[in-house]
DNA sequence: TAAAGCTATCTTGTTTTGCAAGATAGCTTT
DNA sequence: AAAGCTATCTTGCAAAACAAGATAGCTTTA
């Protein structure tokens, strides 16, 4: 039995915007950046369907490219619709890590 | 369509823990506690399978206690195990909470 | 005393999220 | 031609959370 707890859930899709909103990638190179930012273990079995759904759903945009040293890579990018997702993921953030962090985190004699 | 992502996903659990972990508290208490703590929104139909599952596992365990005011009450609190799972869970948090702030709150002009 | 309202717990069924595992295929190196 | 890397996608499953509602005790009000 495991204590460990699925932290990650909810947030990935935004964290996913965030980089595309920076910056055209492919799925490949995102799951190389979640890792260099700090999210280890999200497999590409996460990445991929979370990408064709945000496609779907008409807030991310896909494009074939060439590559000059391997297979096809499919560039994304946001929409419209996708930024003012990500904006909105943004303030849910905020509002939501104070209280957890409070809770979390706090002392013995902080507030009750 | 909603973009409302789920961002509680996974941390509820901690949360629960760590609020049970200050004092004994029962569910409906539970409810108005995360509330006050700015977690509005979580519905007992989430809350109450929660403290099913936690005693289940041997995290939490209850008590019923009668009221003055109203129906029984069941009161929980922690067992060695689940404060354990707490202190797993809060050092989790830390380690999440700090590559997403990085990603969903950074500047322009951020690192890439 | 009967009805309404509040407190309190729990269940059922559904949706969303994420992952493990593996299928597919192009390109490069050996 | 075989092996290995890059790259995308699918299938099937389990966990998490919620909406909705069932149940029931207690208190207040009419």
């Amino acid at each position: 039995m495991s204590f460990r707890s699925q932290l990650l859930k909810g947030i990935l899709e935004g964290c996913i915007l965030s980089i595309i909103n920076k910056e055209m990638v492919y799925g490949y190179e995102l799951s190389q950046k979640l890792q260099h930012f700090g999210l280890h273990d999200v497999s590409e079995g996460s990445i991929y369907p979370i990408l064709l759904r945000l496609q779907k759903d008409g807030l991310i945009k896909g494009e074939m490219r060439a590559s000059s040293t391997g297979p096809k890579r499919k560039y994304y990018e946001l929409t419209n619709l996708g930024e003012k997702a990500l904006l909105e993921i943004q303030e849910e953030w905020k509002n939501l890590q104070k209280p957890v962090d409070r809770l979390l985190n706090r002392s013995v004699d902080d507030e009750r």
